[in-house]
DNA sequence: ATGATACTTTACGTTAACGTAAACGTCAAT
DNA sequence: ATTGACGTTTACGTTAACGTAAAGTATCAT
């Protein structure tokens, strides 16, 4: 029975490494390749590597990160941001400090898209209007 | 008087490549690199660059597809998207459909982005306790 | 006319983030 | 026991987006 034994804690679901990267669509290469930069650190079962939910979840914020254009030694920060396992006080403190820089950032991100959605937005309203066969109003204020 | 000739349109207000670079905080060479990718296209006074309102439109488009992460061809095809000049019908229905797939894409950036926030939010909110002296909760659910 | 300054082109160098190939280990099934 | 299927390491290749150095041109001030 799940549970019955209480030296057992919660009998950890993992992942092989081509689990993860069909999961995640990317390539196991990918996957080694942030270990490398020490962004994952799995368990090894003998010689292959055995993710669990913690590098689950690693993985998932460094591909979220991707896809927001940063690199990887920035994604490598943000991690960090995310478990201060055994920090000091001053470790904290500097924590803190790189981590509301980073809220700075994404808010600005936030807002440089947004402006790009709604021109984008109001432009396809144009490329409409030219393709239901109106004559084009050619507005074009700074 | 401003506008008194006629045959003048509008004077153009025109820009150096090193006021460009100094406004957006560039390098000229990365602005003649993204002339050589077709991005933008100054004229040319004698040998000299000579950058004009739109090509000052176009580059503040492309430094903010950076800051999203964009590839440069990305950007190019964007920049493309705004300017329909002389497409035919056919055409339009094409830059139409790319129109929308970036918004799309934009979209599920935007998210990306409110979950990250949220998360760091959230993270900098524990820190703080962490700091303040609280002794830590320590919970964590998938 | 001579620097100093700002612009140009050409071309090679650099870094990040993997891709890709080679060469090998391990285990299950045939 | 050999053939896949999956895992591993090592190492070299590749692409994007410029950096940087070299060498020349144009303009302006002294």
């Amino acid at each position: 029975m799940p549970g019955s034994n209480v030296a057992e804690p919660t009998a950890e679901l993992t992942y092989t490494i081509s689990e993860l990267a069909a999961e995640f669509g990317v390539t196991a290469r990918a996957i080694r390749f942030y270990e490398d930069k020490k962004m994952l650190e799995p368990e090894r079962n003998g010689m292959s590597r055995v993710y669990g939910r913690r590098d689950r979840g690693r993985l998932r914020l460094i591909l979220r990160g991707k896809r927001l254009g940063f690199s990887l030694s920035d994604i490598g920060e943000m991690l960090d941001l995310y478990d201060p396992n055994d920090a000091k006080q001053e470790q904290l403190k500097i924590i803190l400090g790189k981590s509301l820089a980073r809220l700075r950032a994404l808010e600005q991100q936030r807002r440089d898209i947004d402006e790009l959605i709604l021109e984008l937005r109001d432009n396809c309203g144009q490329i409409s209007d030219l393709i239901a066969g109106n004559y084009a109003p050619q507005i074009r204020d700074p």
